[in-house]
DNA sequence: GAGCAGGATGTGAACGCTAACAGCCATGTC
DNA sequence: GACATGGCTGTTAGCGTTCACATCCTGCTC
């Protein structure tokens, strides 16, 4: 910087104004330190002026496995939407999002100066994590706690399962099956719990729900118990993945969807609308939720006070391809 | 840091040595300095370290559409051996790689102090943005350029595909169809040429491979024009996406695989042992050439020279499921 | 023409850490 | 007992910025 500022004939610090946008710069001023800073290749060590400002315009990510399709998206949302604010993302993913794991991961970031934290980790355990974070490190959860200590942006999981219930209810079908994701996952709680609700809603009986864990195997396995029982029609399946498990298992065994069984999943992955047959899903628009996230995240970081805490609720669609029909 | 030293009775370079595993520090002052960082609950400052090691321990990762599950899958890799390394990842996830974007990402990371950078850009015009790397950054590309100014850790995609050809024509296949990936991506151009050298040693007929850019989408519409051809008995997919595309269309079309048509893809997603049928694919193993970029980069960093350049190779696996059966 | 506002620029310090060197003390050697 | 050795600790400087303040200059007002 010196050195720039010595072939423009300046101090260093009008570089700095002029790298900063300063409005009092001369204009044949700025004009002859941008001469000089390219002529010299200077590029300015934002390491240094993260230390002097205190912000190090870099926002850390903590997420479960981001080979899934949920969590990689919604990555790839939020890395959009803050480096357009000017943000770098550092990521850490997690093989178990236990307490302890999470924690750790806050703290390593917190240790590289992150200016704020998302924490995608739709789990109770991640959840519990989040309740003692570090004094004045701004947070946000992904789909996270209830508890309002900390803002939350998620997609409406009741809603949703609500959604893909009823319009299996609508086509005539006396009740709903449910597969359900892992017991400790907020999401899965969502969708049991919207699942639940619209068939008590109607009145119908609510069966007992078959236990998953997202993979297509965990699918596949539920739906081979499905297929055996007679009085199954209709099917509401916790994510796409294990639909198409279940889709597996009832063409091993069969059973024709939509025609003796209609099926719904959730998620839409870009291969739902490939299955066979093309699967009715719902469908999160995981860019929107990362877009919040940023939005909310430097919200708190330009307040720089606690503030109060946000709850962003983005609601669902609904898409409807051909494995649902009309009930016998 | 002086804070800690005061309480600790010792001077702040005492402190630091601590921190830092400085072998000659007594082990009674040592555990009086951590009890006081306990104390204290102070945390250090990487910034600060980084602006004086000139070592920020983040390494940047650019990277196509971090959504696809071959990226994501890498990055996981990646992410993973670097921290076990101690080392933070920063990403930049493109929406497009002509090489002004990837040199702009580059520009970026190199700005906010990084290591090195890890390009996970298999395609022809972020190869050639690698040509022209800033001098002395240490980098490392997945699947990248052939030319040999940068480090690179591939799979063999030409193995692949021939494993995957050899495969169909050992089931006594007269020849081997293809449904190609988009033109300006290495994988594509390296499984476009292991099918065809492997038909061509064979001494087989090399039909026109058909376009496609991965989409199921593509597969579809590949999947609709094949069916229609009756001299088609066997299809090597440039990946499983495209191959679901190309099952549902057989399906639609009332083409059975494997009776009819013999299918192969390429990736083996989660997914694809789910497929109807089970789909035969050619296996990547992206945890190890996330290792290996890791391995690599650091043994360049480290030795901070300009070096050698490396060329890691992975051999792809081959799962054999119920997609491909013997010639009629 | 004195006085003053405010734009443009420069000066010095500080951010929190590590590197380099200096100094102290106990131990061992001759 | 003098001296070297080596382990342990402290002192000082500096990494490349920005901040706060000081200074200079220009142009305006009365």
């Amino acid at each position: 910087m010196s050195d720039v500022a010595r072939l423009a004939g300046v101090s260093h610090q009008t570089v700095s104004r002029v790298l900063n946008d300063h409005p009092n710069v001369r204009s044949d001023t700025k004009a002859r330190v941008l001469e000089a800073i390219d002529q010299l290749g200077y590029r300015r060590n934002l390491v240094a002026r993260a230390l002097v400002t205190n912000r190090s315009r870099t926002l850390g990510v903590v997420s479960f496995d981001t080979t899934l399709y949920g969590p990689a998206s919604t990555i790839y949302g939020i890395e959009q939407a803050a480096r357009t604010a000017g943000y770098f993302i550092s990521i850490v993913s997690l093989k178990s999002l236990d307490a302890a794991n999470v924690r750790d991961a806050i703290d390593y970031l917190t240790e590289q100066g992150v200016d704020g934290v998302i924490v995608v980790a739709p789990q109770r355990s991640a959840a519990r994590a989040l309740e003692k974070l570090p004094q004045g490190l701004p947070a946000v959860a992904v789909e996270g706690t209830h508890r309002a200590n900390v803002s939350v942006v998620c997609i409406d999981q009741i809603e949703g399962a609500r959604l893909a219930t009823q319009h299996l209810l609508d086509l005539g079908h006396e009740t709903v099956w449910h597969i359900a994701g892992p017991p400790d996952w907020l999401e899965a709680e969502g969708r049991l719990e919207g699942w639940r609700s619209a068939l008590e809603a109607a009145g119908r009986q609510v069966p007992e729900p078959l236990p998953g864990d997202w993979s297509p195997r965990a699918g596949y396995e539920a739906g081979k118990r499905l297929a055996g029982m007679d009085e199954v029609t209709a099917v509401f399946v916790a994510n796409d993945q294990m639909a198409l498990g279940a889709l597996r298992a009832f063409t091993e065994e069969g059973v024709k969807v939509p025609e003796r069984i209609s099926l719904v999943g959730f998620d839409d992955i870009p291969e739902s609308a490939f299955f066979s047959p093309p699967l009715t899903t719902v469908r999160q628009d995981f860019d929107i939720v990362g877009r919040h996230c940023i939005d909310v995240l430097l919200r708190q970081i330009d307040s720089s006070g606690p503030g109060t805490y946000e709850r962003l609720v983005v609601r669902p669609g609904f898409v409807v391809r051909s494995s649902t029909s009309p009930a016998r």
